[in-house]
DNA sequence: TTGTACGCGTTATCAA
DNA sequence: TTGATAACGCGTACAA
């Protein structure tokens, strides 16, 4: 088998070059466009490829010669349904893509870590060993993604990481989750509020929902990021702690923080607007009034399907423009140039649920 | 260039043979795996490269000389965000990934066709043309994903088609769409409906919401099919196609339909669950109860956050499954095998939404 | 503008 | 269990 049977076999660019009378480079040429060619040749070159049913350059052999793949690895720590259930992290992709692609790059999706047992080489998945990959962006490195940042630091293979510590050699994509979400408090102590409740994302990445206890340790940085700057302002603030971003998530905690008349809070610091967006729906179901009987906030500045009328008081980030940057800081790394550290801030938007605290 | 500086160069699998004086062939098996190797010798190698700083095989040698990449390619039509913004696609991905995991592929996202002028071969994107796929998977194919399919049939790279006709030698994986929405509406009719609207999905892929009159040509081939299975039960029923899969969408056909109290449906055909929630709350907008004074169905059998208390009346779609087929089919023809084309069936949910029409 | 020659880093095959 | 050999298919100095 290791001489094809003639018949069966694809052509090559050799094959192109024989039939169309011209050498392999100079079909070579036709084809990457890197050197003029008359048009009798290309013509010629053209015709022969069609004749042959060539349809190009084969992209293993061109990588590996090129020593470019045009792949940018895109490591989750998620699975990856779960990734794209976040509107923040498809923004994210979309930036990302959008940033790659004049690169002639793609993205390929890598899950951070083999499941289990991961000893056989054989069929131990795509992961970050053995794709070729030309660079990869880690998102959200908290700890779990050591591991696959090593991996990739090992092979030489340039990385960005969003939202993530990764030592100082690695450029990062960052937000002031701190500062915005302190921002946030202020506009609510300002209108008066000083019984808040936080709605805060997951402590750690197998958490289940519950209240956080002075003594849990709080080991997602975003969630320890936008919690400080919460307590900066209301250092007693109770925080309940969602088990993910989501509505039905927000709602759940909602109920447990509206449950008791007596210590009900005047206002609650979400640190999602999807989480906003059930606590939100919470109080309506307890039937108290957004803005009136009680403020909420969120984080993102997404869009919120179905939330309508409410505008959400929040912290808008540039989703899309994290990514884009990330694909830029890539883009620059590939080229040689060293790429920065970037920290976005957020925008504040008012929006229409919050007010001044009641009585 | 071309000889690079000896200390910048990364070690290749020859200079770790030739560190721990084997040859290149067993070194490579050493990481192969493929032929069992000495202890003695092992150690030697793992020495070696772990002196040199070699992480293991160049992708993109190996992949040239096996043939293989490992990576499979899934094409969108739309923008990839807006793509990862359905939550079935999502769970597609998610029984994608899964299938193709033990294949030893990635997925490398792909956006369907080039913006404009896509002439310049030099920085035109990954593309289908230049990208090492082994296979591809292209997801919903009406019309527009026609030129990534004569594309990648041309590469000769084994393809299959999730919802969408691709011909008889491209396997497809299908739903019953008709048929399930057919059900849908047989229930409603069961409960004694007699008027009813549909809220359809996009008639054309640059649709904007709006009524669909006896001459629009439906082009989108899932309306189509769903509309026909609504239309054998209800020939009359007036259809008002959304622009998208979302809950605002829903919200605004809603209004639409629920604007004159003359002609009000009892019934609501939606052909997703996210339009059926946003026809729901423009249902409790406009005071009418579900499912006491209006009853109405979904579409996917996702879970729609946030729209708890009620329970979709919706035709549950496979759609891990579907996507897990598609990588199965995947796997089998890059083994040589056939794969043959797979229809799958929605359940029906009866959810708490339908009721016997009103008076 | 075209052709020659060589190497990119692996791995399958087969013989030792 | 190990080693020699030969592709895999292409791009690109360099010479013509």
């Amino acid at each position: 088998m290791s001489r094809n049977d003639p018949g069966t076999r694809r052509a090559t660019i050799s094959d192109v070059a024989r039939e169309a009378g011209v050498s392999p480079s100079t079909a070579s040429v036709v084809f990457s466009g890197k050197t003029p060619v008359s048009d009798a040749t290309r013509r010629r070159v053209l015709d022969a490829a069609a004749a042959l049913g060539y349809t190009g350059p084969d992209p293993r052999a061109a990588s590996l010669r090129r020593g470019r793949s045009g792949i940018v690895g895109v490591v989750f720590e998620e699975h990856l349904g779960q990734a794209f259930l976040d509107p923040v992290k498809t923004l994210m992709m979309d930036g990302l893509a959008d940033a790659v692609a004049p690169l002639g790059a793609g993205l390929l999706l890598l899950r951070d870590h083999e499941p289990a047992g991961s000893e056989s080489a054989l069929s131990t998945g795509p992961s970050l060993t053995t794709a070729p990959l030309d660079a990869a962006v880690l998102i959200g490195c908290s700890g779990m993604l050591r591991e696959s940042l090593e991996t990739v630091k090992a092979r030489g293979i340039p990385v960005v990481v969003i939202e993530g510590d990764a030592g100082d050699d690695v450029p990062r994509i960052d937000l002031d989750n701190r500062e915005a979400q302190r921002q946030l408090a202020s506009h609510l102590r300002a209108l008066g509020h000083r019984r808040v409740a936080v709605v805060s994302l997951p402590a750690r990445v197998d958490w289940e929902r519950g209240w956080l206890g002075d003594d849990t340790a709080v080991t997602v940085d975003v969630t320890r990021d936008r919690l400080a700057g919460a307590l900066d302002v209301f250092p007693d603030a109770a925080t309940y702690a969602a088990a993910g971003s989501f509505i039905d998530e927000g709602l759940a905690a909602g109920r447990e923080i509206f449950a008791d008349p007596e210590r009900r809070p005047t206002a609650v610091l979400a640190q999602s607007d999807l989480l906003a967006a059930g606590v939100i729906r919470a109080a309506e179901e307890a039937g108290l009034r957004v803005p009136e009987d009680v403020s909420v906030t969120g984080f993102d500045g997404i869009v919120v399907d179905g939330l309508a009328p409410y505008e959400l008081a929040t912290a808008v980030q540039p989703a899309t423009d994290k990514g884009r940057a990330a694909g830029t800081a890539v883009a620059a790394m590939l080229e040689g140039r060293p790429a920065a550290s970037i920290r976005f801030t957020c925008t504040f938007r008012e929006g229409n649920t919050t007010g001044p605290a009641p009585e």
